[in-house]
DNA sequence: AATAAAGTTTAGGCAAACCTAAAAAATATA
DNA sequence: TATATTTTTTAGGTTTGCCTAAACTTTATT
């Protein structure tokens, strides 16, 4: 399988687990950055490798051949995260671009000895879980901190937007995976959230309380 | 700079070091698995790119930038080395085909803190010297174990042929880096030499003390 | 239902990195 | 030195993955 092959396998993942039904063209080549017409090309393709299903103007699915491949990329991504956070002192946000070149590199002892090497870590450092060497991946019922009320408490498990200034708005604030997260106030009029965080309280916007996801 | 690129750069560097001249498209292409044609091709782009120096039916050279660049690689071909070997407890002859690949992820950091988790190593897993980040090697005078005399004694720093069937075979012979070879004898009518390691003798063929690097 | 807008596919190109086959240059041999 | 052999380059193709622009299909609006 190219690079180009893996990348477009891993984005149907994901963005068929967001929407429901089939991804289009336009949604996914947004999500990889190229235009609809090369997405329409490289899905394609991947029908004819048995990888997908794809009727046109229906959008694509993943199959299940597709999907142990999507996962196997995703576990490498996310073992490779984990490294670059735990051994390489990486930040939160520097981890994922890195990751994406990473994930690519063919070598079933290198993932398998990574693995072993990392401690066999269920999550990586944004919370999200690593699927096994099979594809099999925990599911997990996360909410995101907007979801609770006055009173409820969450352990941070991950983050939705991964985008650099987010993530160092966290750094900052001191949330970070495992922060114990108490819902003190919700503000009606702007949807935000006065939380307490080891003793301190802070405000959270309603785009940070939505952008945090929580295990209760 | 692109992955083949690289690899050329990388390949020109070797075999300029073992062959004085220009290197010839020749040879340059058998070793990179490649026509003629195509080493060309590669060879007149990176010159105008400003990395070698090429004259038609002249063969190639590095010039300083190209130089640079090779080392920059070479240096993160070695310390990925190092981490298979040293981390992942990768044999001597499995680390070099994935660092072949590990060798092209682009990110500084990323291998400054390699160097840093590693312990600044100043050797790879083969004896060759690890590249500073401003592209400056140790010079080693190494010899080769077939250039000893019986009384001698050397300490195994690297080998010629890296080979898988040579690797493992000195792996069967409990002969890794760092050991102490003591030569006992030389036999005149077929150049092999028997020598002491680890209070153990053996016979090395002349092929096996051709390919062994020793530090006297 | 007819028309407008939005989304999708097709057609035709381009760059990178390969290739084969033919032409040209350098080197070896008679 | 003339000819044969080897090496190198050039010319023309192929595949992958991307693009733009035009055609087509679906969905939304009047
Ligand atoms: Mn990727
Ligand atoms: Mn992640
Ligand atoms: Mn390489
Ligand atoms: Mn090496």
């Amino acid at each position: 399988m190219t690079l180009s092959e893996e990348n477009y396998l891993k984005s149907i993942y994901s963005l068929q687990r967001e929407h429901g039904k089939g991804v289009s063209t336009n949604v996914l080549s947004k999500y990889l950055d190229a235009k609809p017409a090369s997405a329409t090309e490289m899905i394609k393709k991947l029908d004819e490798k048995g990888l997908v299903r794809y009727q046109p103007y229906q959008g694509v699915l993943l199959n299940e051949s597709g999907e142990i491949s999507a996962l196997k990329i995703i576990r490498k991504h996310r073992l490779w995260e984990t490294f670059l956070a735990q051994k390489l002192d990486f930040s939160w946000d520097e981890i994922h671009d890195v990751a994406e070149q990473l994930e690519h590199i063919k070598s079933d002892k290198l993932i398998q000895q990574l693995d072993k090497f990392l401690g066999y870590p269920k999550y990586d450092p944004h919370g999200d879980p690593i699927p096994d060497e099979h594809g099999h991946v925990i599911k997990m019922e996360k909410k995101r901190v907007s979801q609770l009320q006055p009173g409820d408490t969450g352990t941070c498990i991950g983050v939705n937007d991964t985008s650099s200034s987010f993530l160092q708005f966290l750094d900052q604030q001191n949330i970070r995976l495992g922060s114990v997260i108490h819902i003190v106030n919700f503000q009606d009029f702007d949807k935000s959230m006065t939380v307490r965080i080891e003793d301190r309280e802070l405000i959270l916007s309603q785009i940070a309380t939505e952008n945090i996801y929580v295990r209760i």
